[in-house]
DNA sequence: TAGATTGTTAATCGATTAACAATC
DNA sequence: TAGATTGTTAATCGATTAACAATC
């Protein structure tokens, strides 16, 4: 217990993957090493919010010369668990369903596709990406069996909430939600949501305020 | 003159999107009010953020009462500016811009697809939503003609800066990027990323660190 | 060595929450 | 009136940034 346990920001978790994002453009370029200014333009942040984020984690640059690009990649990647292959649940296999298991960047960071639920006949028993669409019956058996931690929610507003509940209850840990509904779950459950709804009255409000404000 | 411009926090607009749907689903049970409290719990955030949310607006609420659920829905859609309809160009469609044009509650929260744009040949000139597919060339003379300020980017990573400076060009102001790149604009243009990969990662992270911290 | 850049502390900034008088 | 709940100020909390000694 000599351990001391600081708990990281969410955020800076999400700049450590627009970090390394850079760092594999930086690595295709054969580039050596990385200055935390020259990262923090690349992700848009201050250079000492890069230093601060990585020092959480320990000290990764030279002084006088910077990040290796190489090893920094690969720190990171360890960090946020990206060197391991994480299997991931899809519910729901509709228009945005099928844009999500189509998305190439999946197995490229580490992530797999392992089960895919949806209630439409039709759609059951059919592959998608070599794996079989299976009734949301099976939803809790299926997940509890394979060890699924990861579940992506792309199905009604309506069901978000039920089926948020059974994947709990089979032991899901991490939940990306694109329904546009706020669901509620237990604490220990992280709980993100994509919300096509709240990103574009964002901008909406944005363009009401530069009238008001004249930006 | 006589105007303090406060400016108000991105955060505060996004959660006022979201009570603006806690506002909608209570309208449907016809409730007549509701209390910071009850609208807190729905969004999941603390009663006095509520308050203090809408207090940057005007005051809104009787004490002793709570709101009235139709005129807040109003005056938050206002504020949003969902109550007026904006136009919306789509750069890309495929799996993804696709699964973006079938998403229902854009026409309901006064959004519009006005133009779509593609360099697949196979798909320019055909029709998608009622809206033929435009090449890309034509990009710059549609959007300022049609005077269209919001912009949703869905397409490689690799083109995405390119068409990002032609959309500026072009008199954009607001930009949704579901490309896996970052890009970089003018201070004016509100720029806003959706990216799969972020949200993943943070979810590995996540996992990480439940071993690590034993949460 | 001189120049560059890290790692880290202290200062700043901004956002969230608690508390409570005002008032329905 | 008593109870409930707002609107708002003050206190707290946390995240970002500036600054600089350490050191390559």
């Amino acid at each position: 217990m000599t351990n001391k346990t600081v708990k990281i920001p969410e955020s800076t978790a999400q700049r450590l993957s627009i970090y390394l994002r850079g760092l594999a453009l930086l690595a295709e370029n054969v580039t050596e090493n990385v200055s935390s200014n020259e990262l923090g333009e690349y992700a848009g942040v201050n250079p000492a919010q890069v230093r601060k984020d990585l020092a959480y984690f320990g000290q990764f640059g030279i002084r006088g010369q910077g990040y290796s690009v190489q090893e920094l990649k690969s720190r990171i990647a360890g960090i946020l668990g990206t060197d391991q292959a994480w299997k991931v649940a899809l519910i729901g296999i509709g228009n945005l369903g099928k844009a999500l298991a189509a998305y190439k960047g999946f197995d490229k960071q580490g992530f797999q596709i392992a089960a895919i639920f949806d209630t439409d006949e039709k759609k059951i028993g059919k592959p998608i990406r070599g794996i079989n669409v299976q009734p949301m019956q099976e939803l809790t058996k299926t997940v509890t069996d394979m060890d699924i931690r990861i579940a992506i929610i792309a199905i009604p507003a309506e069901t978000a909430q039920h089926v948020a509940d059974a994947l709990v209850q089979a032991g899901i840990l991490c939940i990306l939600n694109f329904a546009p509904a706020r669901i509620s779950v237990p604490k220990h459950i992280k709980l993100r949501y994509v919300d096509l709804s709240t990103e574009l009255e964002s901008l909406s409000f944005y363009l009401t305020q530069i009238g008001r404000l004249n930006i």
